[in-house]
DNA sequence: CTGTTAGCGCGTTCAG
DNA sequence: CTGAACGCGCTAACAG
């Protein structure tokens, strides 16, 4: 039923190889060859097998990324990001999904790997074991990094972000801050825990009760921002670490009748549609998401390319957006 | 580098064919020869080659997902939705993004059938060719069909929810309903504006110029929506047809400071997890998203079982979720 | 139950 | 510039 370059080769009238190197662009042809060769692929609807290509050549022109949840807005992003630079090139993703989950994770690489893709980008789950990342193809951490585990990695400046967010509560007079997060085994997440813990350091104002860590959920993140604004000194002003954390608080302070800004000052972490939307629209954090999927695109395409050397490391800033959340911009 | 069943059989002591039917599962084997292939396997630390046994096998155990954009959130929903399905039968999904633009569609389709995936699904461009959709693995077409490609389709009962939606708008008092959606050249859009034009006219209330018809981007929406409010006679209720366009509604409403649901009702055509966080609340006509990915997913199994006979369409119910932007609920 | 022998479709020498 | 011949890693008969 598929044609194949055997095919096109007797309809051409040419040996197999010449066939092949004409359709496969490479190697000498002389012109008449190439025409009719190219005239019968066209004629019998001939369609390169990708499989057979791949198994010769030892490359799918296939990259893995593997993700918490594509449904996330942040993972969907660096999905796009990276299928756009990727594309260009001439490859194509396979997406799985982990679920935050460690085991999943491990399954959806090893189907990845003996999928054979060229090079794959994951986003590593929290408690992720550094053995899964230490051979196999080329391979980029995004967002977060395993200790231990040396391979190229894209993040953004996760403590200087929490550090910024905090100086604006402060700048606005807050000395009470809290913050809510999903957990430190997550490495952005303990990065800006740790950001917000030297800004408020610095003016001897941390207190460690108003730090609340849930899940990796919407409703994780409803139960955190629950705990800490329902009580009696509850902050005033909260810091969320994530976009479901954000979303978390929002409801939380909903349910308990927590007024922002008057009651409340918010800033969040990572930047949404809605966020615009919603009344006050938030002030945040802001991350390049879909750039953090160009660039982690662009250092594996180098890797796969054969550059050589060290794992690097490469950070993007963030920025903070001051909207309406802390109280009238 | 990579270890072959024929390493392992050499270091097992057995036949190469002989390993290869314990590796892969098939045929039989002595169970003394059993343990030891296994074990040298794990030793060498053995990975099939997903790509050798491709192509002999014929079988990818991929799937491919052509969306226009996987940052849309319906789109993300549906690949979610889908991986779920393939991913516990072992396949995994490769992602492509169309951009809602035919030609890059056709060649997302001709890349993934180079790649031989066993079944694709496809959200239609609009203005998709239907030879596109002739040959090549089982399809199934998500979302919106295009006329004369006669194959599998899923999609929701676009006619009745937009003949809910308007009903309630009318059920409120409402005489004077516009509309914002993208092209009609989206089958699905077709659909919804057919509804609302059915429910109108039943009361003798159509009036065409109160159809906007914007493109698939959110800025799109807003225009669109903004012409609409722009005018005297503006109406005093519309109805979304899409994400983007609720969201470009909503700008809109903001920008000419248009209050809801005192100045316009709204009700949007998909739900999302913002509309629950702006103020109003939004009332939606709701769509089972990720059962739109799971029934494609279903069905493209079905096929690639081999299940016979003419295409089948399958329709899900959409569900009409009052909240507050017609008025206090 | 096991080993031998063929391919799957294509890229790649190596002589002509 | 072209064709013959081999092999990528694996599954699939088919004898033993």
């Amino acid at each position: 039923m598929t044609v194949t370059v055997r095919d096109v080769a007797r309809a051409a009238g040419v040996s197999q190889a010449t066939a092949a190197r004409v359709l496969g662009e490479y190697g000498y042809a002389s012109d008449e060859a190439r025409v009719r060769v190219h005239a019968s692929a066209r004629e019998l609807g001939y369609t390169p097998n990708g499989v057979a290509r791949a198994l010769v050549s030892r490359a799918t022109q296939t990259i893995g990324l593997v993700v918490g949840d594509i449904e996330n807005p942040f993972f969907a992003a660096v999905a796009r990001g990276l299928s756009d630079v990727v594309e260009r090139q001439g490859y194509t993703v396979l997406l799985a999904n982990a679920d935050e989950d460690p085991e999943r994770e491990r399954r959806a690489m090893l189907a990845l790997r003996s999928r054979r893709v060229d090079g794959m980008v994951v986003v590593p789950a929290p408690g992720a074991a550094r053995e899964a990342f230490l051979d196999g193809p080329p391979l980029v951490q995004l967002d977060r990094a395993v200790r231990g585990a040396a391979t190229d990695a894209v993040m953004v400046h996760n403590a200087a972000g929490a550090v910024s967010a905090v100086d604006h509560l402060l700048a606005l007079g807050h000395t009470r801050i809290g913050m809510v997060t999903d957990s430190p085994q997550i490495s952005s997440s303990a990065e800006r825990i740790a950001g917000y813990r030297r800004a408020l350091r610095a003016k001897g104002l941390l207190d460690e009760s108003l730090i609340s860590v849930g899940g990796s959920s919407q409703a994780d993140g409803l139960v955190a921002a629950r705990a800490l604004l329902d009580r009696q000194d509850r902050p005033t002003a909260i810091f969320t670490a994530n976009n479901f954390m954000t979303h978390g608080a929002l409801l939380a302070a909903r349910e308990l009748q927590v007024r922002i800004p008057r009651d409340l000052a918010l800033v969040g972490f990572d930047d949404l549609d809605w966020t615009t939307l919603v009344d006050p629209p938030l002030t945040v954090i802001s991350q390049p998401v879909g750039d953090l999927g160009r660039v982690a695109g662009e250092r594996l395409l180098a890797r796969i390319g054969g550059e050589d050397g060290p794992p690097r490391r490469v950070r993007l800033a963030t920025r903070l957006i001051v909207r309406g959340s802390c109280g009238a911009p």
